[in-house]
DNA sequence: ATGACTGCAAAGAATTTGCAGCAGA
DNA sequence: TCTGCTGCAAATTCTTTGCAGTCAT
């Protein structure tokens, strides 16, 4: 598993080893243009229903997303229906979410801006922000 | 259990029965000055601890809870902890998440303001927008 | 009386964990 | 060889559900 060169260069220098599994699922995140929001378990589903392939655990789905979250390869949303999204676009930017169909969408950068902020709390810093604009039908 | 009317009529005027459950919940959570954050299992643990009363079920906080969501009387917020906390201020307003010790606190909804925002995908509208913003000790 | 509500326990969903065996360095 | 990683199943955590009995109206 040593052809693509770009994916097994993004996990080595990230500190994880190029196993099979990763591979595969590094290849099916990352190797595309747009930006792509998924939950674990619908990775589980898109990436184990191509025909021959060797299943991978669900648990391993868990671990990589994980450690490529922690590697700042994913980044994780929150979204009123509470499950985890992860998104593999990772710069700051935020998200419509659609409560129709759960349905996340980038919204570009450039098309909201805070304008002012309050200060951290005394001893505390600011992290990120997450900033989510729920939509629905106009119907209603 | 009729004795404090502007919880009864609270709870009637939604449509909810003013049961006993209920109007101790309610009693808990909206007679304070200041708002109150806090997850189903907490709720259950702070009210269950207090002797000599009869213990609610969790899955009576559960419903309890949602109905009160249901009816305006509390807002839902996510969190990077992936869990589901209640605000008893329903306004328009954002936190902070204080990702050392899982604490919500509320912004002044004065000390933050987005300056523009992008246009809602053909045929959606906005229903509300969150804002997150965590934080963590300085020291980082 | 008649719905609505509660409590309990069981079921469900999403996620994590423990550990033996396997595979990359 | 030596860790790190994977797979599996069991365990955990949070939440929902089904239903019999109870309570508000």
């Amino acid at each position: 598993m040593k052809n693509n060169f770009k994916i097994v260069d993004k996990l080595r220098s990230s500190g994880l080893r190029p196993t099979k599994q990763r591979v595969q699922i590094a290849e099916f995140l990352f190797d595309r243009e747009k930006t792509f929001h998924f939950t674990v378990e619908e990775l589980d589903k898109l990436i184990n229903s191509k025909i021959n392939e060797e299943k991978i655990s669900l648990a391993t789905f868990y671990n990589t997303v994980h450690a490529f979250k922690k590697a700042g390869h994913l980044k994780e949303i929150l979204t009123s229906n509470n499950k985890s999204y992860f998104d593999t676009h990772t710069g700051a930017h935020h998200h419509f979410f659609d409560l129709e169909n759960n349905k996340l969408t980038d919204i570009d950068s450039k098309k909201i801006k805070i304008k002012y902020l309050p200060d951290a709390p005394k001893g505390k810093s600011i992290k990120d922000i997450d900033v989510v604009i729920n939509i629905e039908n106009d119907s209603h």
